[in-house]
DNA sequence: TATATTTTTGAATACGTATGCAAAAACGCT
DNA sequence: AGCGTTTTTGCATACGTATTCAAAAATATA
């Protein structure tokens, strides 16, 4: 028979009351050195575990962080959910994984989480309508959009400065003396791929230098395909800049298949920095995103808005920088 | 002020008890269609959701499937956490994503699965400390060993029929007119690397071909200097057995840096069948994993355990089959 | 030592739900 | 309509913890 030992059971091994158990276990409440030693010696020998779903009962609060993720394909972002996992994990808290399949975050899973009452939530590449922003705020769970800016500023969003980015790589290419280069963007909706566009067409336009617009999905595939066409469209530019790297792996496949020389003929910049665009067989350069930076930012909000909840909203963009390597 | 709403306020709005309001959300039990109505609608007004945390502290029961994950690196696993995490949701279950930093899994993440009283848990890439198991078992939570075969026959494991694969493997090999070839391992400790060895090397023994052991560690940059190593001593067995795709792609761009023609001077076959295997790039042969049915298994055993459990356990092994592509 | 003050402790209660039990309601039958 | 039977409902309680409040113990002060 299933016996989970309670504190009660403590309590009676260690002749004192449920109480004083509760306050060992709770941090921040006080009991003297002689009870808690009792307590603890107790509670080893029963192999007592506080349970946590009475604590989140009275307390109304959670050690769970809810993450909503839907592109698995990217590996950006199991990197990403990584990193998360290890560092809410050092601070006590453990990831609630939803996994979306549509682009638009289901109602279902936002129910999800609201049921598990998250003390906190991490929208990564999903994006979410409004109207379920107000039920988070509603009830006062703090919410992060993850690599993803928002036209409003009623969320915290981190991401990379991805206009600043954009001019950055507009500038490296003209700096090598090419005037004319393409872009291939990512799913049109987000933010992070117009971003990128933006600011390097911005540089362009200044320069008065050529820009031929590709568009893509943040695939392998829709990379490859993209540029397949591009080079049988028969002028393949001196300089594409795409949107993700895992597209830009790609393109690259389909340049090497069509022999076009890297970099000679044509330079390619992807973005992100995965670990596979450092791989010997693509030495893609692309830009890297600081993760460590964003993961931390996203880190320092969530958890001093579970500390108090204040329900401010920021955009936060971090820098990033470009990784040579053969590429360009 | 946070007024989370309870089925109180359903019931008083509703003109009924809390009793019927839980009868209502709880299934399998039976309230008459017109107080059903009635509660429904109150429900819906003011946006009541039962309380998962006070649900689960009564039924001693959650819908939450522990996942237990270390390899973010292999595709092969985030693909595999989507796929539960899309067949759990729809069993109305979520999923506790839980990393481990080391092979082993620690204290502090089962101890994570058994404050949250977890209803399953299922370990993917981790090996686990025997006591621990033992943990699981007396709490009586069911426990799935995924694409990994236990020595003991104490848990319930799910895998591909690794010996048959590498048996089958090295047979098509042998039909091609093979006599000479090496693996190149993963992990020394993980039943998976293990198990494709003894096979692959049963049927070269038997039919007296040469065998090469290499050892590398299931990450492409193993592959690759393990393939670099393989090259430099100057004799490239005409046909290699990769234990992982990840390490098969690592493989082959050091054979191509090398300009070592494939599949014509060297044939190499992967295990998994990850999306990048299918990559213009590499069109790697390997062995598929059917991941459909091994999840499929995974389910059906956590839910039968869950509804009732027998502490049943079973090394369950499924087929896959090999897809030709052109390194072979 | 006696008293004032601080610290520690225990009893009681609350959190939001599920469920056994008995009462009430609805139903079926003659 | 009257009775027996089934279905539905509400009351009360329990789950395991945190927390308030008052009592008790420990400590400081005179």
């Amino acid at each position: 028979m299933k016996h989970t030992v309670t504190a009660k059971d403590v309590a009676k091994l260690a002749g004192v009351s449920q109480s004083s158990v509760s306050r060992v276990f709770f941090e921040g409440a006080k009991v003297s050195e002689k009870t808690r030693a009792k307590i603890m010696a107790a509670a080893e020998e029963l192999g007592y575990r506080p349970n946590e779903f009475a604590r989140s009962l009275i307390t109304n609060r959670t050690k769970i962080i809810g993450i909503v993720m839907k592109g698995v394909h990217n590996p950006f972002y199991p990197q990403v959910l990584k990193q998360f996992a290890a560092a809410f994990k050092e601070k006590g808290y453990s990831m609630l994984f939803v996994h979306t399949n549509n682009d638009e975050i289901e109602a279902e899973d936002v129910e999800t989480l609201l049921n598990y009452n998250v003390a906190g939530v991490i929208i990564t590449d999903a994006v979410m309508a409004l109207n379920v922003g107000e039920e988070f705020k509603k009830n006062k769970i703090p919410l992060v959009f993850f690599n993803r800016k928002l036209n409003s500023d009623e969320f915290y969003s981190v991401s990379c400065n991805n206009l600043d980015a954009g001019r950055k790589v507009a500038q490296y290419f003209f700096d090598q003396g090419i005037a004319e280069m393409a872009y291939i963007a990512g799913d049109a909706d987000t933010s992070t791929s117009r971003d990128r566009q933006r600011g390097f067409q911005e540089v362009l336009k200044q320069k008065k230098a050529a820009y031929r617009h590709f568009s893509a999905d943040y695939t392998y595939n829709g990379g490859y395909t993209t540029a397949m066409q591009m080079i049988e469209e028969g002028n393949t530019p001196p300089a594409i800049f795409v949107a993700n790297d895992i597209m830009a792996l790609g393109v690259l496949d389909a340049l090497k298949k069509n022999s076009i020389q890297v970099p000679e003929q044509t330079k390619v910049i992807g973005f992100d920095n995965i670990e596979m665009a450092s791989w010997p067989a693509y030495q893609l350069t692309t830009w890297e995103q600081p993760i460590d930076e964003m993961i931390e930012a996203t880190l320092a909000y969530l958890l001093a808005e579970i500390a108090e909840y204040t329900g401010a909203a920021e955009t936060f963009e971090v820098d990033g920088h470009l990784i040579e390597r053969s590429t360009t």
